[in-house]
DNA sequence: TATTGTTATACTCTATAACTATA
DNA sequence: TATAGTTATAGAGTATAACAATA
């Protein structure tokens, strides 16, 4: 139904014709994403950290004393990028790093004072972002779409990564 | 209704408290963005652009002698962005460009014949992944699910962009 | 040997700013 | 002045690989 080759047609009046790309679902996650991204990002203003950042530092927040292994796992990036995410952190007050006698290789993170101070307000203009999103996604349709979404990460991978 | 504090258990049987994460809709499309992303790498192999690269051939393939500007604002990039790819395709034998004698300040850019073949085979590649994408999301809610991202494209910089 | 974490390095993708050349 | 495009540079954001310490 909606085949109508979806053009593109800027200011100057010239019509671009999307071929392929107009069926590209890929695309359409990537705009809203990055709409997604920029909204927080706005409503965040210069008191934030990045997005990656914010999101390591809920986790210690919601889960004091937890390993950088279980971070990486968690928010699914390299235990590299959670090493350097940590050691930023903890170079700017938010968190602190203990080694525990019992496994002296791992590193259990707990926000300072400073660091939960900052992830509340984080989380408070994350909320006003989320009940934005919620307004535009609308409440009856908001299940599904998350569904959708899951699907797609748990899913695709199976069928795509088998070479 | 939701707020069942969906918690990540890893195999050592820890449960990791997401928090506000586990609203955070950015959080699912990222992650689904990511998935298609994959996905559509790991079927094209090496035979490949990168998926930027993939957008400005298909544009000018489907738009023969479109401009360097036109490409930009219907792809959501920057000129200097799409410059850079544009030499590297010229560079390597994928697209033309022309500079006409009424406005001799703009770039018309052409595929070549082997800019045309690459850009066959990828779309080739592109439709399977879409077969999968589509297998996934299924054909009932596929309109629905892509109406939604639209949504939020359009709707979601009005609110919050006010700053 | 396996696991935890660190560091150096590099890659992808993209934008900003200063620029040239045209119009 | 405004527009099209180029170039140098920078900066997220992330991963790979080699490594040290510990188990």
């Amino acid at each position: 139904m909606k085949d109508q080759q979806a053009d593109s047609d800027g200011p100057n009046g010239r019509e671009i014709k999307l071929g392929v790309l107009n069926d590209f679902v890929g695309m359409y996650l990537r705009a809203a994403y990055e709409a997604a991204f920029t909204d927080f990002a706005d409503r965040l203003g210069e008191d934030r950290l990045r997005p990656g950042y914010f999101t390591i530092l809920t986790l210690i927040v919601n889960n004091p004393g937890i390993s950088q292994t279980e971070i990486g796992r968690t928010a699914r990036r390299d235990k590299s990028s959670v090493a350097k995410a940590l050691r930023w952190m903890e170079d700017n007050g938010l968190v602190t790093r203990l080694r525990p006698n019992h496994d002296r290789r791992t590193h259990l993170s707990e926000a300072t004072e400073e660091g939960y101070a900052l992830q509340r307000r984080m989380e408070a203009r994350g909320r006003e972002h989320l009940a934005a999103l919620n307004a535009t996604i609308g409440s009856d349709r908001r299940e599904a779409f998350i569904e959708t979404l899951r699907e797609i990460v748990e899913r695709l991978p199976e069928a795509g990564s088998s070479d």
